[in-house]
RNA sequence: CGGGGUGUAGCGCAGCCUGGUAGCGCAACUGCUUUGGGAGCAGUGGGUCGGGGGUUCGAAUCCCUCCUCCCCGACCA
């Protein structure tokens, strides 16, 4: 490609509301253009890319015996209402009327169109296990849709789904769906990790999510150093190893006066912060109010403390003024010691002798507090988010917290839909069975969002091989003034174009520093310089993407060079 | 949804407070010069000043209203 010939879009100067670096940079570089919120056109170079994602995928889902088809994006509403998530679904389902007033959403995801196709389809056991994927465009009408491609409206997803008549089927095809990702996300080229992750309210069982890590990701990863453990933040397991020492302080009231924080706490009375407890009092059942007690560095995880008996869900933190009713002291100075409610004592919290605590008092607090001495010996919980420097909880290493971009989610979804829309098929006996489904997504034009929040630099994008829209620019130094540079640059592009490498010669009438900052901008993996200079010498120059510097080569031995560069 | 901000040429912004009919840089177009890290000079084109309403002789500017986009907010003990 000629970039005279292509629609080349560069920006110098950044757009005001794009936020994030890879939002930025992909309408920097002319990837993509806004539309309306959470609405983007793929421009020809945003597109490329997004293309090689899906090829990626397509080969190893292929691979991997997956079938492809194509599932319309609007939806019908009576299928919808037959898995009842018509209802469920909230305002993020957009919902239409055709011209007859019939009902259709716009596919968030389509569970129940796969649904539907099997039951009218499949018939027979003998015809299980099954797996149909498509690359389809999804609609969620978020409520906030931001960073650009990373949370677009609309968006490009990669949704398998697959039918099994037992356990034993599913977790086969969900393992070597696992396989599977592992190799499309090692074809990326990028840095990624797969996660226990909750399944949360989709339903089932097993649930992996495939991140791509980058300091910018909205999720926090913990992974063991040691082994491949690795989960979703919410879900890691806190363990506590620690053995609790014996009293060694007398248990006293002191007097605190303004001090309300853990942190003020700790530092007015010179201790660390790890002798102190919190105690947080969240809603129960029946308008009840329950205490949370957990050690002052740590935070509180409302997924985990949402399973205890007794507490009210949705999660909520109880109302201030409630509290003040109920136990007469403001927040900021409550603690376990004498309260009458129904009270949680997280592992580590409850591993602390000598401990500092509210009074139940405001300004004062207690110093010395041991547990089976000063109040009961506590039941202790999981209720607190794991930290960086954890024991793992598979025993094996400490944890480490990374973050993450959430682009792969695998799970398996059980009967949900199956029994809702009544997918059946015959089994051994001649008796109807219901299926048992699983389900396999990747946000294909996430990917390239994520790729990037991975992987750029001050000049712009730095695309793996296996993503970039281009391996090689030519950047012709006077291409329109030197036949001798003409000649060269154009000598090698059609060598490069009968080799199928995918290159991009630069025959615009720019100076060389503007050439360069756009094939820098984009991102192209490696570079060729041809100059009137270096020809009349035999050579030419190469700079990688990622090197400090450019080297001379000998024309003579470019081909061979540039191969070597190519496959390495 | 609540709070804050914003909207002026393709992009980045000034002008608004203190009303007098719109400007700068980049980009685009033409010409000449220039050609190893986003060139110089000269010239040209491009605006319903987010929409609507109002005040006024006169509104980008003041008032009302609707809309857009961006940011913050669901972990304080």
């Amino acid at each position: 490609m000629k970039t005279s010939r292509f629609h080349l879009s560069t920006l110098k100067e950044t757009p005001a509301d794009a936020e994030i670096i890879s939002h930025q940079l992909m309408l920097r570089a002319g990837l993509i253009r806004r539309l309306a919120s959470g609405l983007y056109t793929w421009l020809p170079m945003g597109l490329r890319v997004l293309r090689k994602v899906e090829s990626i995928i397509r080969e190893e889902m292929n691979n991997a015996g997956a079938l492809e088809l194509l599932m319309p994006a609007v939806q019908p509403a009576e299928l919808w209402q037959e898995s009842g998530r018509w209802e469920q679904y909230g305002p993020e389902l957009l919902r239409l009327k055709d011209r007859h007033q019939r009902e259709y959403c716009v596919g968030p995801t389509h569970e129940e169109v796969i649904t539907d196709m099997f039951r009218r389809e499949v018939k027979s056991y003998k015809q299980l296990p099954i797996n149909f994927y498509q690359i389809q465009t999804k609609f969620r009408d978020e409520i906030r849709p931001r960073f650009g491609i990373m949370r677009a409206r609309e968006f490009l997803m990669k949704d398998a789904y697959s039918f099994h008549t037992n356990q034993d089927s599913l977790q086969q095809t969900y393992d070597q769906m696992f396989e599977t990702y592992s190799k499309i996300f090692d074809r990326f080229g990028l840095k990624y990790r797969p996660v226990n992750a909750d399944s949360g309210a989709i339903g089932g069982s097993a649930s992996n999510e495939f991140h791509v890590l980058a300091d910018s990701g909205e999720d926090a990863i913990a992974f063991s150093d040691q082994s491949d453990y690795a989960a979703n933040i919410e879900m890691a397991e806190a363990i506590c190893n620690q053995q609790r020492n014996e009293p060694g302080q007398e248990l006293k009231t002191v007097d605190t006066p303004d001090q309300r924080t853990i942190d003020q706490i700790a530092d007015f009375l010179s201790i660390p912060v790890v002798k102190t407890i919190k105690t947080l009092i969240a809603c129960g059942e029946d308008n009840q109010l329950v205490a949370l007690v957990l050690r002052g560095d740590h935070e509180l995880n409302a997924i985990k403390a949402e399973k205890l008996p007794g507490i009210a869900s949705p999660f909520q933190m109880a109302d201030p003024e409630e509290i003040k009713k109920q136990l007469g002291c403001d927040i900021g100075s409550i603690g376990p010691v004498g309260l009458t409610i129904p009270t949680f004592v997280d592992r580590s919290a409850a591993s602390i002798n000598d401990l500092v605590c509210g009074a139940n008092e405001n300004d004062k607090h207690y110093t010395g507090v041991n547990w089976g001495r000063d109040l009961p010996e506590p039941d202790s919980v999981d209720i607190r988010n794991v930290v960086d420097g954890d024991p793992s909880p598979d025993g094996e290493g400490t944890l480490s917290i990374v973050r993450g971009i959430e682009v792969g989610h695998i799970f398996q979804l059980g009967d949900k839909y199956s029994s809702a829309l009544n997918a059946t098929v015959l089994d051994e006996n001649g008796k109807s069975a219901v299926t048992k489904m699983g389900c396999y997504g990747i946000g294909v034009s996430r990917v390239v969002a994520a790729a990037i929040e991975q992987s750029h630099d001050d000049s712009g994008i730095i695309w793996p091989m296996s993503l970039a829209p281009f391996h090689l620019a030519i950047v012709p130094i006077n291409y329109h003034k030197s036949e001798l540079v003409k000649q060269a640059a154009d000598d090698f592009y059609a060598q490069c174009q009968q080799q199928g490498i995918e290159v991009l010669l630069d025959d615009r009438p720019l100076r060389p520093g503007a050439m360069f900052s756009d094939m820098e901008l984009i991102g192209i993996p490696h570079r060729i310089v041809f100059s009137e200079r270096g020809l009349k010498a035999q050579q030419c120059e190469y700079k990688g993407r990622c090197d400090e510097k450019s080297q001379d080569i000998d024309i003579d031995n470019l081909p061979e060079f540039i191969q070597a560069k190519l496959s390495s």
